[in-house]
Order: structure tokens, then C-alpha cells, then sequence
DNA sequence: ACTTGACCTGGAGTGCGCTCCAACCGGTAA
DNA sequence: TTACCGGTTGGAGCGCACTCCAGGTCAAGT
């Protein structure tokens, strides 16, 4: 496998692909007589939990440090295992925003709609508190152009 | 309110909400006699909503987008709603995508505290087969030091 | 009167995460 | 043989989102 398949088959790109080794995240491959890249299936797991750790949130150096600790075999189980159950909580924290979000989309999409159907809206008895609708007592006739 | 106040009281620093300012996020305040900027309270209900469309995902670009709209007043009504609903859709994605995420660090952070402890384990057998863990059928013998 | 401190502007610098490029090399097919 | 294709390297460039700094103004307190 050489770094055109796996490039097709990881979903990254042939210069990412040599920037992550070069970085230190993906391990130096085996190279052919020509001196190109050859790979072994299974870094495609590796790559891919690469993945997920990134588009869940962790940084560069966090999976650097991950990378790092994997190639030292089984010394450093407990020490990626403690990075794991960190990223998890902060996996959960990001849920528990993602999930808040959601319900002031939802109604703010609602107020828009009803808006948009010219139906008479006073934003200040708005269900949702926590967005920039929803004016306190002491702010009286602010419109949607200033509050939205 | 003073720029320092409103950097308190939002978590931003001045200089981001200086820079927040000049590409357009934040509307341009008012000036006392000596220049300095002047905050109203509703201020804050923006840059809160901007900071929840930030973390939950949505770039710059589209929130300059979406600040740009929300200065064109209820003409804009409809195309905000369509943007709130194509970054909801995000979200509910990112959720998913989260969610599953957690199941793999679990099944992960298990193994992990399993070999710490000692145990035998066969990563063939392990239940998350979308790890880079759980090696095909055709793949022997591989230890976590390849793997991990 | 002087000092302190918060503010002002414009512009440079930073870190992340790629992405692109020039210039080159080697194997294969017409 | 020639042309092409897919690799190689080192290094430059880019977009995002700030962050910091120099050099200045102004108002208020001692």
C-alpha cells in the first residue's frame, strides 16, 4: 500500500498524510526499493482513532503526546488511559453544550418563524432566558435589529 | 459600561473585543467625551449567542455572516432562520458524532484498566470493532504496541 | 502638579493545521 | 525512447482566531 491508496482510503490527503509523520504522529513507514512509503493496513485504525480524537476536540499536542506514549509500548498504558478519561469528560461537557445549543436553536428558529408569519412577537416573554432575546424588565422596546 | 467592564463581565479579553469589533461581529458602540467605548447591557446577550455559535462550531465567516444580517434588521429574518437551521443540523451531527466517540473511549478506557490489572486480553475479541483496536480476521498476533 | 491606570490606534506576531509548490527521481506502458 | 504518473524533499504560504506591543491620550485621585 503506498501513500496514494492510503491517502483514498483514510480520507487524508498525501501531504497531510507526510506532514502527520513528520510531526510525529503517524510512525515512519517501511519504504520500497524506489524509497517510497509502504504501509500496513493496520494504520488505518490508528489513523482513524487520529481522527476521532481530533474531530472531538483534542489538539495537536495532546495527540502528539498520545502518539508518543503509544510508541512505548505498554509502560505507558495507564498514562494514556488517564489522557483517555480526560478527553471523555471533556467529550461529555462538549455533549452537554452541544445539547444546550440545540434548545436555544430551536427557539430561536421558532421565534423567527413566527416572526416571519407576522404573528406580533414581544422577544421579552421569550422561553429562553439565556440568549441575546429575551430583554430583562428594565429594557423596554428593544426590537429584533437591536437584540438579535 | 467601559470596555474593561464588558471584558469582565463577557470573559473576552479588551483586545478580542477590539478585534471582534473591527472585522464586524460587534456592532461599533458609542464614544464618551475622551473616545473610549460605551457598552449597553444588551450588548452582552450578543456576544453571548456569538460565543455559542463559536463553541458549538461555527466559524468566523458565518458568524460574520450571520452579523452582518442581523444589521439588515427582519428583511434578514428568513435567511437568519435558515442559518440557524443548518448550524442545528451541525450540532445534532457533532452530538452523534460525540456520542459515539464516548462509547469508543469507554470500550477503550476499559481494555486499558483491564491490562493494567494484568488480564489476558485478546484485542481480536474486543467490542469495539471501529478502534484501531479489534484487528481483522486476517491480522494475528498483533499487540498493543502495534495497534495502540 | 503629578501619577496612575484605563483606554486609544495600527500593526506585528503567534500557534494550529494544513496546503501548495518547485524541483527532482524512478517505474511502467505505448 | 519518450512520456507520464506517482512518488520524493524542503520550504513557503495560508486562513483562522486571536494576542501582544509601542506609543500615545485622557480623567480622576493624592
Amino acid at each position: 500500500m503506498r501513500i496514494g491508496d492510503l491517502a483514498e482510503k483514510s480520507g487524508l490527503s498525501t501531504d497531510t498524510l507526510r506532514y502527520y509523520e513528520k510531526i510525529g504522529l503517524l510512525p515512519k513507514p517501511l519504504r520500497d526499493t524506489a524509497g517510497r512509503r509502504v504501509y500496513d493496513q493496520t494504520i488505518l485504525r490508528w489513523i482513524d482513532f487520529l481522527d476521532r480524537l481530533k474531530s472531538t476536540g483534542m489538539g495537536i499536542r495532546d495527540r502528539l503526546r498520545y502518539a508518543d506514549l503509544r510508541t512505548m509500548g505498554s509502560a505507558s498504558l495507564s498514562s494514556r488511559r488517564r489522557m483517555l478519561e480526560t478527553h471523555r469528560q471533556k467529550v461529555v461537557d462538549d455533549i452537554a453544550r452541544m445539547s444546550e445549543m440545540l434548545d436555544v436553536l430551536d427557539d430561536k428558529i421558532d421565534l423567527y418563524k413566527r416572526m416571519e408569519a407576522g404573528e406580533p412577537v414581544d422577544p421579552s416573554f421569550e422561553s429562553c432566558a439565556r440568549t441575546e432575546h429575551g430583554a430583562p424588565p428594565s429594557l423596554k422596546g428593544h426590537t429584533d435589529e437591536q437584540s438579535t
